[in-house]
DNA sequence: CGGCTTGATCGCATATTTCTATTGAAAACT
DNA sequence: AGTTTTCAATAGAAATATGCGATCAAGCCG
């Protein structure tokens, strides 16, 4: 039942018999037959198909939200057990939005202090790329906006707020200031995340609160490649206030602090809600809301 | 695995191979082998023996909880898949204090006017027994006392409260009377549900602030037997109003309102928190939500 | 039409499950 | 103390389920 459950999950995923057999390392007859009989014993088609995949039936979506809340809760209680042999070790993955990074670095250290033996897997991604993995069980937790889009059915902990700061060269004359407002941007060559971002769409928002067009001349989906850019001279950016100070010290790079910006966006620790968590993923609740604000 | 946890929990609730096995249909080897695959898959050790039950490990305690999950979701989720096929048909189980016996007739009465497909199977049983059945997944809801005992993780829908009646036969000269006390019944011969019943507990309760001590010389756990008793003469027993209406009408009974009682019980509907509620689950409790204080 | 993609189907080999029968060990009884 | 009873584990056989490679059929596109 549950194996073949997670067959419908990477089916309904991949929206492809062949490559969710692939990411399954099962071969597709396995999976076809696995689908069809998962479809006998409910007695109901979730899966549309005339030699393709058709999409999921209106039963079949119902089932696919079944079907994760199953298998995830299998997947939590087959880890409690193993926690409770080997004691609290294991692999946690999350996902986290760019300018996070840097914080997701602070969580995994201030939880390896206590428990040394988890392993991580740390990936960079968008904010509903995050939410995506999360519902399809691919993460165990996510770092991204916890205010702003509908979460359904998430734990989550709100970490810290972004404080937009601009990032530019030592010699650009912005850098002599002690602040600087969003009007003061409109002649910079610009270089920011892709629009992909719920990052970019934040600065693309507080850029029009401000009447100004943004002119992103350089567009990447990592903050490095931002700060690099910068560094080269001729670029200026804007990074969360912790980002930027990770990126600029060393380098002949200013921080000022943005003014003005109505806009406050929390960034937080989100988790699937359930009941109850991993051991695991509970420590690592308890050590993010340990260090809220930090 | 599914498969596994529900032996798990006919282990648990029988503590007994044998007869664990006899009430799932399979033999006994059987089941020995699917216990020790689920703890080699687990790597934990689930149940003490030595050549015999000895009772749950710590973890097999933990996976217990698990296993009623799992298992009551897995059964949610098929039951969802069913009824969207042949519409809201279905068998509900009830297990139902004996007090509240007519209020489980008016309950599936009604829902019966909108739901003519559903059968119900409805058991009488004590307020303890039926957390235990609704823990072990042998009934889908019940009738009980909400406001009593710790309620861990279940729906209620309180229905309405108890209000205590006595009941005896015409001639008795307490029949005249418009109302009693708790006091008054003092030298009556007192016939009463058994201790195991809350009831009765409650009913020991109010004689107790009455400074009465209560001397049941017919004890029973069930409701008709009371009214019979009382019917033949001699005898007076303790009802909640809407229970003595129903067996004292068309007999020589009368029914007199008791006064002075502080205790306030509480009798709703019970179901374990699922989320979502299987749909005739679902039903009945909008059901149940429907005819409050009725 | 003919190549291409995609999912279903067919045999066959292998694993897993479940059964009956039996064993072994602890409890209960005499 | 010796016997019987109870209970769970084990062995071996039969049935069932699972998974694979090979193949097929239906739609898509040039």
């Amino acid at each position: 039942m549950i194996n073949k459950l997670e067959m419908f999950i990477a089916v309904a995923k991949e929206g492809h018999f062949g490559r969710a057999a692939e990411t399954l390392g099962i071969t597709q007859p396995t999976l076809s037959t696995g689908i069809k009989q998962l479809e006998e014993q409910l007695g109901v088609q979730l899966i549309f198909r005339g030699s393709r995949f058709g999409g999921l039936t209106p039963e079949g979506a119902r089932a696919l939200v079944w079907a994760r809340k199953l298998v995830g809760d299998a997947r939590a209680f087959r880890e409690e057990m193993r926690v409770s042999r080997h004691g609290l070790s294991g692999h946690l993955r999350l996902a986290v939005i760019p300018t996070a990074l840097t914080w997701a670095a602070r969580l995994s250290a201030r939880f390896a202090e206590t428990h040394p033996k988890v392993r991580f897997t740390i990936l960079s991604r968008t904010s509903s790329e995050i939410l995506k993995m999360l519902e399809n069980l691919e993460v165990d937790a996510g770092l991204s906006y916890v205010d702003n889009e509908p979460l359904g059915r998430m734990t989550t902990v709100a970490l810290y707020t972004e404080r937009y700061t601009l990032v530019c060269h030592a010699d650009n004359p912005l850098a002599l200031q002690s602040e600087v407002t969003w009007a003061d941007l409109a002649g910079e060559n610009l270089c920011l995340l892709t629009s992909d971002m719920q990052n970019r769409r934040i600065i693309n928002q507080c850029f029009m609160e401000a009447d100004v067009t943004p002119d992103a001349l350089v567009e990447a989906n990592s903050t490095l490649v931002l700060a690099a850019h910068v560094e080269q001279g001729g670029w200026v950016t804007v990074l969360p206030s912790d980002m930027a100070r990770f990126l600029a010290t060393g380098k002949r790079l200013a921080i000022v602090p943005i003014t003005g910006a109505h806009v406050e966006h929390k960034v937080g620790l989100i988790a699937p809600h359930r009941e109850p968590h991993t051991p695991v993923l509970e420590a690592l609740l308890r050590a993010a809301d340990g260090m809220k604000d930090g």
